[in-house]
DNA sequence: CTTAAGTACGGAGTCAGGTACGGAGTCAAG
DNA sequence: CTTGACTCCGTACCTGACTCCGTACTTAAG
């Protein structure tokens, strides 16, 4: 935001991660090389480093690399139909994400109530909530 | 939850991970070895596999092995004080989970109806709404 | 009783996702 | 025009989370 033209360190600092994971996403094809205009060292812009910011939000998220290159490449191009199948698609992950997330929020309540009480039991019924039975 | 002796093998399929994945987990003491009463081989309990289904939902939403131990170990031994901040500590992190998640639903969903009506646009700002710059 | 299938266990191998290193180039300041 | 900080690039190495392997043992079926 501050500066529309970021060194690589300039970025990386920004964006919270190594120089090294720059380079490295940028040898995997997650993340555009900028040219290198006359002379030599090469210039970033606001939109490596919300690119950057993206992935690494979606990494916490648990989704690997490759799925993030997918969705950033739904953004990228736009080829309708298969872009859409595809966010479809993550779209229901997302939501599934979303209710065990609920789940585990609501046993970390759970458990910091109980605790908070220090009640009797044990053996605690905490897991339950997260671990079901259910479709693999 | 059909049977109550489960062999290493059968939690594994119950479990839908691989047999060496839960000796793994044993191995680093993410889940307890059974005895092994009689005889030799070891038998699991419904508890093991809600223990095995619950890593591995959490690791879908991007915990690591160490972080689920943690938690783990919150429900395990009943430490009050320290449990309950850590249990506190770890509903932030789950709340801003949740708050990523619901922006990347929300973008995917901006993807679909975007996509289903093909505007002219390009340069998509979708990424934005993840990308937002802020705290690290 | 004898097998074949499954288990136990330790150690080595694999794969993703970085991280470190070293030599050469660049560039702003003094 | 040199110096110090940074960049470029290739290659090597590291950690987490498995996965495979070999050997020895157990157990259910025939």
């Amino acid at each position: 935001m501050i500066n529309d033209k970021l060194t690589i360190g300039g970025l990386a600092q920004a964006s919270n991660v190594n120089v090294e994971t720059i380079r490295y996403y940028q040898r995997i094809g997650l993340l555009p090389t900028p040219e290198r205009k006359y002379g030599s060292i090469r210039r970033y812009t606001n939109d490596s480093l919300k690119r950057v910011r993206f992935i690494k939000r979606a990494q916490r998220l648990g989704f690997s690399l490759e799925e993030i290159a997918r969705l950033l490449g739904l953004a990228d191009d736009a080829h309708c139909a298969e872009t859409r199948t595809l966010a479809e698609q993550k779209l229901v992950i997302v939501e599934e994400k979303m209710a065990d997330l609920a789940a585990m929020q609501q046993m970390l309540k759970t458990l910091v109530t109980s605790c908070a009480q220090m009640s009797g039991g044990h053996g605690c019924p905490i897991i339950d909530s997260l671990g079901a039975d259910e479709q693999p």
